[in-house]
DNA sequence: CTATCCCTGTGTGCTATTTCACAAATCTGT
DNA sequence: ACAGATTTGTGAAATAGCACACAGGGATAG
Protein backbone atom coordinates (compact mmCIF):
# COMPACT_ATOMS: atom_id res chain seq x y z
CA UNK A 1 0.00 0.00 0.00
CA UNK A 2 2.05 2.90 -1.08
CA UNK A 3 -0.50 5.40 1.07
CA UNK A 4 0.97 6.10 4.39
CA UNK A 5 -1.28 8.20 5.38
CA UNK A 6 -3.13 7.21 8.26
CA UNK A 7 -6.90 6.69 7.77
CA UNK A 8 -7.92 8.62 10.84
CA UNK A 9 -5.97 11.76 9.92
CA UNK A 10 -8.24 11.40 6.46
CA UNK A 11 -10.91 10.50 8.37
CA UNK A 12 -10.57 14.09 9.99
CA UNK A 13 -9.60 16.34 7.35
CA UNK A 14 -13.11 16.99 6.27
CA UNK A 15 -13.84 18.27 9.77
CA UNK A 16 -11.63 20.84 8.91
CA UNK A 17 -12.89 21.75 5.83
CA UNK A 18 -16.61 21.60 6.96
CA UNK A 19 -15.22 24.55 9.48
CA UNK A 20 -12.89 26.35 7.18
CA UNK A 21 -15.91 26.81 4.90
CA UNK A 22 -18.22 28.21 7.60
CA UNK A 23 -15.26 30.56 8.23
CA UNK A 24 -15.22 31.52 4.76
CA UNK A 25 -19.20 31.88 4.59
CA UNK A 26 -18.64 34.37 7.57
CA UNK A 27 -16.02 36.43 5.59
CA UNK A 28 -12.93 35.04 7.89
CA UNK A 29 -9.45 35.52 5.74
CA UNK A 30 -7.08 33.73 8.39
CA UNK A 31 -7.49 31.31 10.83
CA UNK A 32 -5.10 29.16 13.52
CA UNK A 33 -4.75 25.71 14.48
CA UNK A 34 -5.65 26.63 17.62
CA UNK A 35 -9.50 28.24 16.59
CA UNK A 36 -9.85 25.37 14.48
CA UNK A 37 -9.13 23.08 17.16
CA UNK A 38 -11.51 25.15 19.53
CA UNK A 39 -13.98 25.06 17.53
CA UNK A 40 -13.80 21.41 16.74
CA UNK A 41 -12.79 20.17 19.67
CA UNK A 42 -9.45 18.89 18.98
CA UNK A 43 -5.98 20.01 20.27
CA UNK A 44 -4.10 22.66 18.09
CA UNK A 45 -0.96 20.15 17.93
CA UNK A 46 -2.96 17.59 16.43
CA UNK A 47 -3.99 19.28 13.43
CA UNK A 48 -0.92 21.17 12.57
CA UNK A 49 0.35 17.16 12.34
CA UNK A 50 -2.27 16.26 10.39
CA UNK A 51 -1.85 18.81 8.15
CA UNK A 52 1.86 18.21 8.15
CA UNK A 53 1.44 14.85 6.37
CA UNK A 54 0.30 16.84 3.12
CA UNK A 55 2.53 20.39 3.17
CA UNK A 56 2.87 23.17 4.44
CA UNK A 57 0.02 25.40 4.61
CA UNK A 58 0.56 27.85 7.42
CA UNK A 59 3.00 30.90 7.70
CA UNK A 60 4.57 31.17 11.18
CA UNK A 61 3.27 34.45 12.86
CA UNK A 62 -0.29 34.30 11.40
CA UNK A 63 -1.78 30.93 10.92
CA UNK A 64 -3.36 29.84 7.79
CA UNK A 65 -5.25 31.52 5.47
CA UNK A 66 -8.99 30.13 4.80
CA UNK A 67 -8.98 30.58 1.14
CA UNK A 68 -6.29 28.60 0.72
CA UNK A 69 -5.86 25.89 3.05
CA UNK A 70 -10.10 24.84 1.96
CA UNK A 71 -8.77 24.85 -1.54
CA UNK A 72 -5.69 22.90 -0.58
CA UNK A 73 -7.95 20.70 1.72
CA UNK A 74 -10.30 20.43 -1.21
CA UNK A 75 -7.35 19.06 -3.52
CA UNK A 76 -6.41 16.84 -0.86
CA UNK A 77 -9.71 14.75 -0.59
CA UNK A 78 -10.08 15.13 -4.40
CA UNK A 79 -13.40 17.28 -3.75
CA UNK A 80 -12.51 19.95 -6.03
CA UNK A 81 -14.23 19.26 -8.68
CA UNK A 82 -17.88 17.12 -8.77
CA UNK A 83 -18.80 13.67 -7.40
CA UNK A 84 -21.89 11.77 -9.40
CA UNK A 85 -23.55 9.55 -7.08
CA UNK A 86 -26.25 6.72 -7.12
CA UNK A 87 -28.94 5.88 -4.36
CA UNK A 88 -30.02 2.56 -3.93
CA UNK A 89 -33.21 2.32 -2.38
CA UNK A 90 -36.38 4.84 -3.01
CA UNK A 91 -38.02 4.53 0.81
CA UNK A 92 -37.99 7.16 2.96
CA UNK A 93 -34.49 7.23 3.52
CA UNK A 94 -33.87 7.43 0.00
CA UNK A 95 -36.55 10.21 -0.75
CA UNK A 96 -34.27 12.14 1.92
CA UNK A 97 -31.13 11.63 0.19
CA UNK A 98 -31.73 12.64 -2.85
CA UNK A 99 -33.71 15.91 -1.83
CA UNK A 100 -30.96 16.41 0.19
CA UNK A 101 -29.22 19.76 -0.95
CA UNK A 102 -26.02 19.15 1.09
CA UNK A 103 -25.02 17.08 -1.65
CA UNK A 104 -24.54 19.21 -4.44
CA UNK A 105 -23.68 22.36 -2.14
CA UNK A 106 -20.58 20.15 -1.33
CA UNK A 107 -20.35 18.47 -4.94
CA UNK A 108 -21.56 15.51 -4.68
CA UNK A 109 -24.29 14.84 -7.42
CA UNK A 110 -27.36 12.55 -7.40
CA UNK A 111 -27.04 11.60 -10.45
CA UNK A 112 -30.02 8.37 -10.09
CA UNK A 113 -31.93 6.40 -8.12
CA UNK A 114 -33.24 3.20 -7.89
CA UNK A 115 -35.76 0.75 -6.73
CA UNK A 116 -36.65 -3.30 -6.91
CA UNK A 117 -40.28 -2.41 -6.41
CA UNK A 118 -42.09 -2.17 -9.38
CA UNK A 119 -44.54 0.14 -7.85
CA UNK A 120 -41.90 3.00 -7.00
CA UNK A 121 -40.07 2.98 -10.57
CA UNK A 122 -41.07 5.84 -12.56
CA UNK A 123 -42.22 7.78 -9.66
CA UNK A 124 -40.36 11.38 -9.48
CA UNK A 125 -38.17 12.19 -6.92
CA UNK A 126 -37.16 16.12 -7.54
CA UNK A 127 -35.78 16.09 -10.88
CA UNK A 128 -35.30 12.55 -10.94
CA UNK A 129 -37.48 9.40 -11.97
CA UNK A 130 -36.87 6.10 -10.04
CA UNK A 131 -35.38 3.72 -12.21
CA UNK A 132 -35.54 -0.38 -12.35
CA UNK A 133 -32.84 -1.87 -10.12
CA UNK A 134 -32.39 -4.82 -13.05
CA UNK A 135 -30.98 -1.80 -14.91
CA UNK A 136 -28.44 -0.76 -12.30
CA UNK A 137 -25.63 -2.44 -13.63
CA UNK A 138 -26.14 -1.19 -17.37
CA UNK A 139 -26.68 2.12 -15.84
CA UNK A 140 -24.18 2.60 -13.91
CA UNK A 141 -21.69 2.21 -16.21
CA UNK A 142 -22.90 4.63 -18.84
CA UNK A 143 -23.13 7.57 -16.16
CA UNK A 144 -19.49 6.40 -14.64
CA UNK A 145 -20.59 5.97 -11.56
CA UNK A 146 -17.84 5.27 -8.81
CA UNK A 147 -19.81 6.18 -5.58
CA UNK A 148 -23.33 5.08 -4.29
CA UNK A 149 -25.58 4.98 -1.15
CA UNK A 150 -26.99 1.74 -0.48
CA UNK A 151 -30.58 2.51 1.28
CA UNK A 152 -32.78 -0.63 0.85
CA UNK A 153 -33.29 -3.27 3.69
CA UNK A 154 -30.64 -5.25 5.91
CA UNK A 155 -31.38 -8.14 4.01
CA UNK A 156 -30.90 -6.97 0.40
CA UNK A 157 -27.79 -4.87 1.28
CA UNK A 158 -25.12 -7.35 0.51
CA UNK A 159 -26.54 -7.96 -2.92
CA UNK A 160 -27.11 -4.80 -3.76
CA UNK A 161 -23.29 -3.83 -2.84
CA UNK A 162 -22.26 -6.69 -5.04
CA UNK A 163 -24.27 -5.39 -7.98
CA UNK A 164 -23.06 -2.05 -7.36
CA UNK A 165 -19.51 -3.46 -7.47
CA UNK A 166 -19.65 -5.12 -10.31
CA UNK A 167 -21.26 -1.89 -12.29
CA UNK A 168 -18.07 0.05 -11.18
CA UNK A 169 -18.70 1.19 -7.80
CA UNK A 170 -15.61 1.74 -5.83
CA UNK A 171 -17.00 3.45 -2.59
CA UNK A 172 -20.15 3.00 -0.89
CA UNK A 173 -21.94 4.49 2.12
CA UNK A 174 -24.15 2.06 3.28
CA UNK A 175 -27.43 3.03 5.42
CA UNK A 176 -28.36 -0.57 5.98
CA UNK A 177 -28.33 -1.58 9.46
CA UNK A 178 -26.05 -4.08 8.73
CA UNK A 179 -21.58 -4.95 8.27
CA UNK A 180 -20.95 -5.55 4.00
CA UNK A 181 -18.37 -8.28 2.73
CA UNK A 182 -16.94 -5.82 -0.03
CA UNK A 183 -13.14 -6.31 -1.50
CA UNK A 184 -10.46 -4.84 -0.10
CA UNK A 185 -10.10 -2.09 -2.77
CA UNK A 186 -13.51 -0.58 -2.54
CA UNK A 187 -14.05 2.20 0.24
CA UNK A 188 -17.27 1.72 2.79
CA UNK A 189 -18.97 3.35 5.62
CA UNK A 190 -21.28 2.94 7.63
CA UNK A 191 -24.35 5.18 8.98
CA UNK A 192 -26.65 3.56 11.46
CA UNK A 193 -28.75 6.03 13.61
CA UNK A 194 -29.29 3.21 16.42
CA UNK A 195 -25.47 2.13 16.35
CA UNK A 196 -25.28 5.92 17.87
CA UNK A 197 -27.19 6.19 20.09
CA UNK A 198 -26.80 3.20 21.38
CA UNK A 199 -22.81 3.95 22.27
CA UNK A 200 -24.42 6.92 24.02
CA UNK A 201 -26.45 5.14 26.50
CA UNK A 202 -23.77 3.44 27.84
CA UNK A 203 -22.83 6.76 29.41
CA UNK A 204 -26.41 7.63 30.39
CA UNK A 205 -27.79 7.11 33.96
CA UNK A 206 -31.08 5.03 34.17
CA UNK A 207 -33.08 7.51 36.69
CA UNK A 208 -36.64 7.51 35.85
CA UNK A 209 -38.49 5.62 38.53
CA UNK A 210 -40.72 4.16 35.75
CA UNK A 211 -38.71 2.45 32.68
CA UNK A 212 -40.53 2.15 29.71
CA UNK A 213 -41.11 -0.91 28.79
CA UNK A 214 -39.17 -3.24 26.08
CA UNK A 215 -40.78 -4.31 23.25
CA UNK A 216 -41.89 -7.60 23.55
CA UNK A 217 -39.83 -10.14 21.23
CA UNK B 1 -13.44 9.75 35.88
CA UNK B 2 -14.47 6.02 37.28
CA UNK B 3 -15.37 4.89 33.50
CA UNK B 4 -11.59 2.66 32.47
CA UNK B 5 -13.77 1.27 29.73
CA UNK B 6 -12.43 2.95 26.49
CA UNK B 7 -14.69 4.88 24.44
CA UNK B 8 -13.62 2.99 21.43
CA UNK B 9 -14.22 -0.44 22.92
CA UNK B 10 -18.09 0.93 24.01
CA UNK B 11 -18.06 2.42 20.41
CA UNK B 12 -18.02 -1.05 18.88
CA UNK B 13 -20.40 -3.39 21.48
CA UNK B 14 -23.42 -2.06 19.22
CA UNK B 15 -21.67 -3.70 16.09
CA UNK B 16 -21.37 -7.37 18.00
CA UNK B 17 -24.89 -6.90 19.56
CA UNK B 18 -26.19 -5.97 15.70
CA UNK B 19 -24.25 -9.04 14.37
CA UNK B 20 -25.98 -11.18 17.35
CA UNK B 21 -29.69 -9.86 16.73
CA UNK B 22 -29.03 -11.31 13.24
CA UNK B 23 -27.68 -14.70 14.41
CA UNK B 24 -30.64 -14.68 16.73
CA UNK B 25 -32.89 -13.84 14.12
CA UNK B 26 -31.47 -17.10 12.06
CA UNK B 27 -31.98 -19.11 14.52
CA UNK B 28 -28.79 -19.63 15.32
CA UNK B 29 -27.67 -20.87 19.15
CA UNK B 30 -23.97 -20.04 19.49
CA UNK B 31 -21.02 -18.46 17.79
CA UNK B 32 -17.55 -17.46 18.39
CA UNK B 33 -15.35 -14.35 18.56
CA UNK B 34 -13.66 -15.88 15.10
CA UNK B 35 -17.03 -16.38 13.56
CA UNK B 36 -18.23 -12.73 14.65
CA UNK B 37 -15.03 -11.06 13.66
CA UNK B 38 -15.40 -12.43 10.64
CA UNK B 39 -18.46 -11.47 10.21
CA UNK B 40 -17.32 -7.55 11.33
CA UNK B 41 -13.94 -7.41 9.65
CA UNK B 42 -12.44 -7.88 13.25
CA UNK B 43 -9.81 -10.08 14.62
CA UNK B 44 -11.23 -12.51 16.80
CA UNK B 45 -8.46 -11.73 19.51
CA UNK B 46 -10.34 -7.70 19.30
CA UNK B 47 -13.43 -8.92 20.32
CA UNK B 48 -12.59 -11.53 23.22
CA UNK B 49 -10.42 -8.66 24.88
CA UNK B 50 -13.51 -6.24 24.22
CA UNK B 51 -15.72 -8.39 26.16
CA UNK B 52 -13.42 -9.21 28.60
CA UNK B 53 -13.50 -5.72 30.28
CA UNK B 54 -16.84 -6.38 31.25
CA UNK B 55 -17.02 -10.12 32.57
CA UNK B 56 -16.38 -13.69 31.05
CA UNK B 57 -19.58 -14.38 28.59
CA UNK B 58 -17.65 -17.80 26.61
CA UNK B 59 -17.42 -20.91 27.21
CA UNK B 60 -14.00 -22.36 26.03
CA UNK B 61 -13.95 -24.78 23.62
CA UNK B 62 -17.64 -24.00 22.76
CA UNK B 63 -17.83 -19.80 22.28
CA UNK B 64 -20.55 -17.82 22.98
CA UNK B 65 -24.55 -18.43 23.45
CA UNK B 66 -25.96 -15.81 21.07
CA UNK B 67 -29.07 -14.99 23.14
CA UNK B 68 -26.83 -14.90 26.46
CA UNK B 69 -24.44 -12.44 24.76
CA UNK B 70 -27.13 -10.71 23.40
CA UNK B 71 -28.74 -10.33 26.58
CA UNK B 72 -25.86 -8.81 28.47
CA UNK B 73 -24.38 -6.72 26.00
CA UNK B 74 -28.25 -4.81 25.90
CA UNK B 75 -27.15 -4.87 29.53
CA UNK B 76 -24.21 -3.39 29.39
CA UNK B 77 -25.28 -0.59 26.55
CA UNK B 78 -28.49 -0.12 29.18
CA UNK B 79 -30.72 -0.91 26.54
CA UNK B 80 -33.04 -3.95 27.67
CA UNK B 81 -36.16 -1.19 28.44
CA UNK B 82 -37.10 1.40 25.94
CA UNK B 83 -35.48 4.99 25.71
CA UNK B 84 -37.97 7.68 24.52
CA UNK B 85 -36.31 10.47 21.89
CA UNK B 86 -37.46 13.31 21.10
CA UNK B 87 -36.20 14.89 17.26
CA UNK B 88 -36.09 18.40 16.27
CA UNK B 89 -36.53 19.35 13.15
CA UNK B 90 -39.90 18.51 10.82
CA UNK B 91 -38.36 18.33 7.70
CA UNK B 92 -37.08 15.97 4.56
CA UNK B 93 -34.61 14.23 6.92
CA UNK B 94 -36.76 14.76 10.40
CA UNK B 95 -39.76 13.17 8.49
CA UNK B 96 -37.53 9.93 7.51
CA UNK B 97 -36.21 9.78 11.28
CA UNK B 98 -39.69 9.78 12.29
CA UNK B 99 -41.07 6.92 10.39
CA UNK B 100 -38.04 5.09 10.68
CA UNK B 101 -39.40 1.31 12.17
CA UNK B 102 -35.61 0.47 12.79
CA UNK B 103 -35.51 2.52 16.34
CA UNK B 104 -38.99 0.44 17.89
CA UNK B 105 -37.43 -2.46 17.03
CA UNK B 106 -34.18 -2.02 19.08
CA UNK B 107 -35.91 -0.17 21.76
CA UNK B 108 -35.98 3.67 20.82
CA UNK B 109 -39.26 4.69 20.61
CA UNK B 110 -39.57 8.31 18.91
CA UNK B 111 -42.05 10.23 22.07
CA UNK B 112 -41.91 13.45 20.05
CA UNK B 113 -41.17 16.12 16.95
CA UNK B 114 -40.63 19.53 17.06
CA UNK B 115 -40.37 22.47 14.22
CA UNK B 116 -40.09 26.19 14.36
CA UNK B 117 -41.61 26.39 11.45
CA UNK B 118 -45.29 27.94 12.38
CA UNK B 119 -46.77 26.04 9.00
CA UNK B 120 -45.46 22.29 10.18
CA UNK B 121 -46.51 22.65 13.70
CA UNK B 122 -49.18 20.16 13.63
CA UNK B 123 -49.09 18.70 10.99
CA UNK B 124 -49.42 14.56 11.45
CA UNK B 125 -46.19 12.15 10.74
CA UNK B 126 -47.07 8.67 11.52
CA UNK B 127 -48.93 8.35 14.71
CA UNK B 128 -47.25 11.98 15.76
CA UNK B 129 -48.57 15.88 15.64
CA UNK B 130 -45.21 18.26 15.11
CA UNK B 131 -45.10 20.38 18.15
CA UNK B 132 -43.79 23.94 18.44
CA UNK B 133 -40.30 24.62 19.28
CA UNK B 134 -41.45 26.95 21.21
CA UNK B 135 -42.96 24.64 24.01
CA UNK B 136 -39.93 22.17 23.55
CA UNK B 137 -38.28 23.21 26.91
CA UNK B 138 -41.52 22.07 28.70
CA UNK B 139 -42.68 19.07 26.77
CA UNK B 140 -38.77 17.56 27.64
CA UNK B 141 -39.09 17.85 31.14
CA UNK B 142 -42.72 16.44 30.41
CA UNK B 143 -41.57 13.40 29.13
CA UNK B 144 -38.37 13.00 30.75
CA UNK B 145 -37.09 12.61 27.63
CA UNK B 146 -32.89 12.19 28.13
CA UNK B 147 -31.97 11.73 24.01
CA UNK B 148 -32.83 13.69 21.00
CA UNK B 149 -31.78 13.67 17.71
CA UNK B 150 -31.11 16.96 15.77
CA UNK B 151 -32.39 17.38 12.47
CA UNK B 152 -32.28 21.17 11.42
CA UNK B 153 -30.32 23.48 9.53
CA UNK B 154 -26.69 23.79 10.34
CA UNK B 155 -27.33 27.70 11.47
CA UNK B 156 -30.02 27.03 13.88
CA UNK B 157 -28.39 23.32 15.69
CA UNK B 158 -26.01 24.81 18.50
CA UNK B 159 -28.98 27.12 19.97
CA UNK B 160 -31.65 23.77 19.56
CA UNK B 161 -28.49 22.06 21.31
CA UNK B 162 -28.55 24.67 24.42
CA UNK B 163 -32.02 24.21 24.63
CA UNK B 164 -32.21 20.62 24.20
CA UNK B 165 -29.61 20.38 27.19
CA UNK B 166 -31.53 23.01 29.32
CA UNK B 167 -34.03 20.54 28.82
CA UNK B 168 -32.52 17.84 30.19
CA UNK B 169 -31.37 16.13 27.48
CA UNK B 170 -27.99 13.81 28.13
CA UNK B 171 -27.56 12.22 24.32
CA UNK B 172 -27.35 14.44 21.11
CA UNK B 173 -27.67 12.73 17.85
CA UNK B 174 -26.54 15.79 15.60
CA UNK B 175 -27.48 15.54 11.90
CA UNK B 176 -26.74 18.99 11.18
CA UNK B 177 -23.26 19.98 9.27
CA UNK B 178 -22.17 21.45 12.25
CA UNK B 179 -19.41 20.58 15.35
CA UNK B 180 -21.62 21.35 18.55
CA UNK B 181 -20.27 23.00 22.08
CA UNK B 182 -22.05 20.88 25.09
CA UNK B 183 -20.47 20.49 28.21
CA UNK B 184 -18.48 17.31 28.55
CA UNK B 185 -21.44 15.50 30.61
CA UNK B 186 -23.08 15.62 27.65
CA UNK B 187 -22.81 12.91 24.86
CA UNK B 188 -23.18 14.00 21.45
CA UNK B 189 -22.25 11.80 18.48
CA UNK B 190 -22.17 12.87 14.81
CA UNK B 191 -24.05 11.93 11.52
CA UNK B 192 -23.43 13.76 8.11
CA UNK B 193 -23.38 11.91 5.02
CA UNK B 194 -21.15 14.32 3.22
CA UNK B 195 -17.93 13.87 5.43
CA UNK B 196 -18.87 9.83 5.44
CA UNK B 197 -18.31 10.58 1.11
CA UNK B 198 -15.07 12.93 1.46
CA UNK B 199 -13.18 10.80 3.30
CA UNK B 200 -13.92 7.86 0.75
CA UNK B 201 -13.16 10.01 -2.10
CA UNK B 202 -9.46 10.58 -0.77
CA UNK B 203 -9.22 6.49 -1.79
CA UNK B 204 -10.78 7.55 -5.20
CA UNK B 205 -9.07 7.57 -8.72
CA UNK B 206 -9.81 10.59 -10.66
CA UNK B 207 -9.88 8.40 -14.19
CA UNK B 208 -12.57 9.69 -16.12
CA UNK B 209 -12.13 12.02 -19.22
CA UNK B 210 -14.17 14.53 -18.58
CA UNK B 211 -14.32 15.79 -15.34
CA UNK B 212 -17.92 16.96 -14.41
CA UNK B 213 -17.92 20.76 -12.99
CA UNK B 214 -17.50 22.32 -9.88
CA UNK B 215 -20.61 24.59 -8.31
CA UNK B 216 -19.13 27.82 -8.73
CA UNK B 217 -19.31 29.54 -6.08
C1' DC C 1 16.49 48.26 13.78
C1' DT C 2 15.38 45.77 17.72
C1' DA C 3 12.54 43.78 21.12
C1' DT C 4 8.53 41.25 21.66
C1' DC C 5 4.91 38.47 20.58
C1' DC C 6 2.62 34.98 17.81
C1' DC C 7 2.17 30.65 15.52
C1' DT C 8 3.83 26.84 12.57
C1' DG C 9 6.12 22.34 11.79
C1' DT C 10 8.23 18.56 14.03
C1' DG C 11 11.39 15.59 17.06
C1' DT C 12 10.57 13.10 21.13
C1' DG C 13 8.46 10.60 24.56
C1' DC C 14 4.08 9.00 26.37
C1' DT C 15 -0.32 6.77 26.20
C1' DA C 16 -3.66 3.99 24.01
C1' DT C 17 -4.89 0.21 21.22
C1' DT C 18 -4.16 -3.96 18.84
C1' DT C 19 -2.07 -8.28 18.07
C1' DC C 20 0.34 -12.34 19.60
C1' DA C 21 0.51 -16.51 21.69
C1' DC C 22 -0.56 -19.79 25.15
C1' DA C 23 -2.55 -22.19 29.42
C1' DA C 24 -6.68 -23.97 30.66
C1' DA C 25 -11.33 -25.50 29.81
C1' DT C 26 -14.60 -27.94 27.06
C1' DC C 27 -16.25 -30.92 23.46
C1' DT C 28 -16.13 -35.09 20.20
C1' DG C 29 -15.30 -39.52 18.72
C1' DT C 30 -13.52 -43.93 19.65
C1' DA D 1 -11.02 -42.84 29.58
C1' DC D 2 -8.17 -40.59 26.40
C1' DA D 3 -6.43 -38.17 22.23
C1' DG D 4 -7.24 -34.53 19.27
C1' DA D 5 -9.64 -30.48 18.04
C1' DT D 6 -11.72 -26.06 19.59
C1' DT D 7 -12.06 -21.78 21.73
C1' DT D 8 -11.83 -18.69 25.63
C1' DG D 9 -9.49 -15.09 28.58
C1' DT D 10 -5.30 -12.71 29.22
C1' DG D 11 -0.44 -11.31 30.13
C1' DA D 12 3.17 -9.56 27.24
C1' DA D 13 4.93 -7.52 23.02
C1' DA D 14 4.20 -4.67 19.19
C1' DT D 15 2.04 -0.99 16.87
C1' DA D 16 -0.40 3.19 16.41
C1' DG D 17 -1.81 7.60 17.79
C1' DC D 18 -1.36 11.81 20.55
C1' DA D 19 0.49 15.70 23.11
C1' DC D 20 4.44 18.31 24.68
C1' DA D 21 7.52 21.56 23.95
C1' DC D 22 10.55 24.22 21.36
C1' DA D 23 13.42 26.15 17.42
C1' DG D 24 12.73 29.25 14.02
C1' DG D 25 10.16 32.22 10.79
C1' DG D 26 7.31 36.10 10.55
C1' DA D 27 4.51 40.12 12.23
C1' DT D 28 4.18 44.46 14.94
C1' DA D 29 5.24 48.56 17.40
C1' DG D 30 8.10 52.12 18.66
Amino acid sequence: MPNSVPNIVIHRLPFYLRALEMMAENGQVVTSSQELGDRLGISSAQIRKDLSHFGEFGKQGTGYEVDYLRQQLRRILKIEALWGIAIVGAGDLGHALVNYAGFRERNFLVETVFDMDPKKVGTPIGSLKVEDQSQMLQRLKELDIKIAIIAVPARNAQTVAELLIEGGVRAILNYAPITLNVPDEVCIEYIDPVIALQSMTYYLERESMEQKRAVSE
